[in-house]
DNA sequence: CTGAAAGCGCTTACAG
DNA sequence: CTGAAAGCGCTTACAG
């Protein structure tokens, strides 16, 4: 059987083609009863248009693009990624996009490339940024592409936004983990960091140091880069000063927590009794942990959610807007317990 | 500036939109000398053909779909899945394909569908497709489609297949876990596998008995559907039977040996004294598990590359193929080192 | 409400 | 080697 088309479905129903696009893309022009013809038709030759020739016709890819840049190490290890996936590809579905998923490592050159593809192809109609950097280039780059964007993490860039995006309280995220700590009694912590060069790892920096500073307490930084190792590391280092050593430490990510532990474990420091550890993400590894480990719960599902609806809005209407997240919240395990 | 097309280059240079096309294309009919001319403008002007203009006329649309299935609980806590994305993304890239990719919950009906969407707008040139289930459904809709396909964990189907598709000998994996706990003595164990409708988990379940057979173990057999709670449960159920107990438990994934490792930690049974554990796949829960646990490395990145490398030939030539998966590799570590 | 026609931006026989 | 033209399968003003 040839592959059946809109003039094949014109013709069997006596009508014309453009009747029969405007019954199936609900627009005015042809009566009730026509339509119906037309949808029972379709439903039950099980036939949809195609979607490049729609494409072509309306100049719209109806898909939309996400370049997930990480570490072919870390892939699969950060459930945070795939929760935030999984919640914008429910809402991109529900508006009926497409996703088109690119993987690359960690190379800036790379994702730049496919941007500039995409675009020059128009083979997506938007994309999804992740990991706002300190003087990120993309959203300049996207611009210029005339690529509709939506940076998930953006920066407060003032009313009305520079550009669609989602932020983050990090400030109140510090705010919760430090006061935690403050009130287990720790006033020596140490602060394991992802790359300052993420502008949340920036705003966190200054938030646990600003929030322990109201309380008096000392804050050792360590700047670190989500890997496993990176956390245990950190741990010998901070642990090997001649100081008066942290009574706890705050990790960047779930990863990073669990090389953390290994470090304690490996010295022989206990866990939550000697230094109680906070991981920024949740996770099975946090929940499956000797201790298990106290950790702040981001909803990246939800995020991703909030994502893609602000793009797809961006894309139907124009509407540059940004979407503060909901608030994280810390659950709280044996790791801190003591 | 409007967006540039094949005829505003041809102006520019010219000459005719075919010599543009075939200068592009690297086909015959044009001469080095335009063809160099044609491809230094559309660098310069940073131009890429609309993708789907060229989707529409070559009748293809240049794109490869994947939907996970997977239920939203366990998403991204299975590494596998990701590192297997990542292979299978590094190969479409290469080929110049673009990944759709469509995640749905365990529901059939939303696989079936999205196939049957695909399909008709011809929105995919191909699909692949994983975790081959007993009379499975999916070959036989997707042939009905004309949709070509890729199995990856196909049964044998005999020569040629009858369809493409990449097999991975689990009899030997059986094998090489079976051996392994042998060796170290035990004569009783279980085995925790995943549900007895996917196709890999009843091979799993006959090599296992048969291999522990052959050396006259006991085997008793547990089936279970990959969750951390049902590793968990799973445990407590076979050390409260009344039976002599088993000395040594397989687990049909990462996820259920932690399950099962916390079940042991709560009875107070020692690991690996009392009872060894083995992992039917690797990650860095396994690694950092306390005891870190055995287990069967897989190789999910070069399972990906594969079978996407296996869906690209089918696509260029048609050629249904089957190929077997490079071999496992038992990752030894403490929770079988009693 | 309906039909004939142009247009979206490519590819590809076909004639020169 | 090059050019004019048809075709891919839709959408959408425009006339009736």
């Amino acid at each position: 059987m040839a592959k059946e088309t809109i003039a094949g479905l014109a013709k069997r129903l006596g009508i014309s083609k453009a009747s029969v696009s405007y019954a199936l893309n609900g627009q005015p022009g042809v009566s009730e009863v026509t339509r119906r013809r037309v949808l029972d038709l379709a439903e039950e030759l099980d036939w949809y248009p195609s979607a490049s020739a729609r494409a072509l016709s309306r100049s719209r890819a109806g898909a939309v693009g996400v370049v997930l840049s990480a570490d072919p190490l870390l892939i699969g290890t950060e459930p945070y990624s795939m929760a935030l996936l999984a919640g914008i590809e429910t809402v991109l579905a529900e508006g009926d996009m497409a996703l088109m998923l690119r993987m690359v490592g960690r190379d800036p050159a790379q994702e730049r490339a496919t941007y500039e593809r995409w675009a020059g192809e128009r083979k997506v109609d938007g994309v999804l940024v992740f990991d706002h950097l300190l003087d990120d280039p993309r959203p300049a780059l996207l611009d210029r592409l005339g690529m509709p964007f939506v940076l998930h993490g953006a920066p407060e860039t003032g009313v009305p936004p520079a550009f669609s995006g989602t932020t983050t309280d990090h400030a109140a995220d510090a705010a919760t983990i430090v006061e935690h700590l403050h009130d287990a009694g720790h006033r020596r912590i140490a602060h394991v960091s992802g790359p300052h060069r993420f502008v949340h790892e920036e705003e966190r920096v200054r938030g646990v140091r600003e929030r322990a500073a109201a309380h008096g307490m000392v804050v050792v930084q360590y700047e670190a880069d989500y890997a496993l190792l990176a956390g245990h590391d950190a741990v010998m280092t901070l642990l090997r000063a001649r100081e008066e050593p942290v009574t706890a430490v705050v990790f960047g990510n779930d990863l990073m927590a669990m090389g953390g532990l290994l470090a304690l474990r490996g010295l022989g420091v206990r866990c939550p009794d000697d230094v109680a550890i906070v991981s920024w993400d949740d996770s099975l590894h946090c929940r499956l942990a000797s201790p298990s480990v106290t950790a702040l719960s981001r909803n990246p599902g939800t995020q991703g959610r909030v994502a893609a609806g602000l793009l797809l809005a961006l894309l139907d209407t124009g509407l540059v807007q940004a979407e503060s997240m909901p608030h994280s919240e810390l659950v709280v395990r044996s790791s801190t317990a003591g």
